[in-house]
DNA sequence: TGTACATCAGTGAACGCGCGTTCACTGATGTAC
DNA sequence: TGTACATCAGTGAACGCGCGTTCACTGATGTAC
């Protein structure tokens, strides 16, 4: 008991974030938390707390860095299943699906800092989603879809393309994951929205719209 | 000083709803907002918060209701001032836009708890949300306009939009009320956003999609 | 209209508790020579 | 390789403070007769 060993260089620090996150994960609001709350949860000392983070705030700022990690790790696993080009958006959904559930406390803690208090926290995670989009739109040109649009037209659907999906995340957030039939309506009503979207950006015409 | 005098009814419970509001007006997060806060900021001594209300999430779902309202009265104005069907989008989203200003508080208010820690506004916030989705559905059928979906899809194209307006104010909520040119890169975003999903209802066809 | 009483919405004092933060400490690890 | 020292990441005790909530109270308003 009352073991002073030093651990593993940064295991206290992944503690303490990943105990934010849990406790995020267990329905309760990051802006909400408090750090004896988190290192209780953490199993360590309040005061080790400040070893690695000057405030709440500052530990929001870096998980929102292992969220941009998250997303690219969901992109680059999207990517290389992209198999046809009619298949793109039932796939991809497929793909932000299964991410979604297996980063839930990411994604929630995402939702959350959209409209949280720190005004840091809210643009790295409007800065991800941008990045999100201009990968996306890079994407498409690659895959010569979409071709008629000017750059910033592209750049527009994406960003549109991004923001349902999401918004659908914090749908399928909310539901349990063991009821498959909430899953499933989510997951369809998701591909005919980025399907409209599809459909509406095919038939634009750049320079006129 | 020290008042003990009945004020008119309901006074109190406005103000304390209203200092709540203005809480959230002014950065701070729903959730992490005490009684002891609230009462200070209404100027009312903290034991006359349990006279109106069984805690802060109590609040939070009277807050949902009156929300309700707010929207209403906006989609009242929006329906009175459409005039032509190409001017439908642009005129609406400037509504939404003057809304969005002059109730900001209640839309960030809304915008978080969309993520929030009580179950119950979420799921206040998420039903305001699909009964605006089904109203703007009945007003595009009134009007004869996408006349060739089905329920389902129109409703599905509905709700698309609604999602994509409820973010564009997120993004509103955030910039400065005089930064002009920020202002107007959003409303021309949005317009743009809308104009895509008609695009693509209008391209729409039903039952094969 | 007047009187007696119930209800309601405010008040201030008090409680115990958990909070953020500081401090001086300890001992393991890393580094210089 | 050995030794001396600096640094780092943990510890427990302690602080003052604001928190949510309870309580008994007060006086204005509403109601019955």
């Amino acid at each position: 008991m009352a073991e002073k060993r030093r651990r593993k260089p940064g295991e206290t620090r992944e503690k303490l974030m990943g105990a934010a996150l849990s406790l995020v994960g267990s329905g309760r609001h990051f802006d909400s938390l408090g750090i004896r709350e988190v290192t209780r949860q953490a199993g360590v000392v309040p005061t080790s707390f400040y070893r690695h983070f000057r405030s709440m705030d500052d530990l929001g700022l870096q998980l929102v860095d292992e969220l941009g990690l998250v997303l690219r790790r969901m992109m680059r696993e999207a990517r290389a299943h992209v198999s046809q080009a009619d298949k793109l958006i039932a796939e991809s959904v497929d793909i932000f699906i299964s991410h979604g559930r297996a980063n839930q406390s990411f994604f929630l803690f995402m939702a959350q800092g959209l409209a949280g208090e720190s005004r840091a926290v809210q643009d790295g995670i409007r800065s991800e989603i941008r990045f999100f989009a201009t990968e996306l739109a890079n994407d498409l040109r690659r895959l010569k879809l979409l071709d008629h649009l000017s750059d910033g037209d592209l750049d527009m659907a994406c960003d549109l393309v991004v923001r349902t999906v999401a918004f659908s995340l914090t749908d399928l957030l909310r539901v349990s994951a063991n009821d498959d039939y909430q899953m499933d309506q989510i997951r369809k009503r998701t591909i005919r929205f980025l399907q409209l979207i599809f459909v509406g950006a095919n038939h634009w015409q750049s320079g006129t719209g």
